[in-house]
DNA sequence: TGATAAATGCAAATGGGTTGCATTTGCATA
DNA sequence: TATGCAAATGCAACCCATTTGCATTTATCA
């Protein structure tokens, strides 16, 4: 709120958007829309946003780069983080569905088999059991993706 | 409908498996729900089929190991592949969605920050833009995760 | 301050994908 | 070959994240 970095060189600053920009700065890890929406109306006691708003305002921040989107296998929502310049990958465990930031990027460059693919990106995600789960035992932790299903 | 392979010990072979099965394995590469049932309908002239009855069988089929099921970013339909015993990983356009095998697993193992988490899988993918679509100036930023690198 | 384009709210639409239920069918067994 | 039953299917309704059209508001700047 007070320090305002340059974010609102690109953008109209509103208050929809300073929301947004508030709760995933400070996010411990990657929100969804719905989890973001619900942390704004905790915030500010009744909500006056439309979900509809929070999209499009994710959307607009993709698109400059100042968050990234990651869409996790066997889930259709969509997770956004505030790109801290940060790389990030994560370790995922398939029981609890606890997310694991990697320490560093364990992608390594190899030969392309097409001459000319020009590499932007990659994607990259461990799986396994943390070690609480690990055991093999019944122990379902709190769960992280909605409980759709 | 030639020689049968031991799918069926695992599965009641009916015609619509049958065909879910031709169409995957003759497959070229990844293919939707939605493609598959069109390649259904075309093959068999009419339909008689339910998309649902796709949905499911892919998905059983996917339970057993026997497909292998990939969710691109920035879409949203899954895609499946039938499971050849190999473990392939893709570069994929962006533009064209051409996916191209690479020829070594690019993935390299890593420190875990956390103790204890059993590593199970991995899956890599590259993004990026083939040589067809390299020239392009359209290029579509952040909807990825880790453009960085 | 007033103009204006951008941003928002709202509700309806989209679109993969899933599900409940009645009906059919593979297949094991008699 | 006939039979019983669980598994598989068709169908239609549903779910749910996300998008979109449009009328209204609002930040920004001349």
């Amino acid at each position: 709120m007070e320090e305002s970095p340059e974010i609102w060189k690109c953008f109209k600053r509103t208050r929809q958007r300073e929301r947004v920009y508030q709760v995933l700065s400070e996010a411990q890890g990657p929100m969804s829309a719905a989890d973001i929406y619900r942390e704004i109306v905790r915030r500010d006691g009744e909500c006056s946003y439309a979900v509809s708003t929070v999209y499009r305002i994710l959307q607009a921040f993709a698109e400059k780069g100042m968050v990234c989107r990651a869409d996790l296998p066997g889930s259709d929502t969509a997770l956004y983080e505030w790109n801290a310049g940060g790389h990030h990958h994560y370790a995922i465990c398939l029981k609890c569905h606890k997310r694991i930031a990697l320490k560093e990027c364990p992608f390594r460059n190899t030969d392309l088999p097409e001459q000319g693919f020009r590499v932007t990106g990659h994607k990259v995600e461990v799986y396994g059991y943390c070690s609480m789960c690990g055991e093999a035992g019944d122990i379902q932790t709190g769960r992280f993706l909605s409980e759709k299903k």
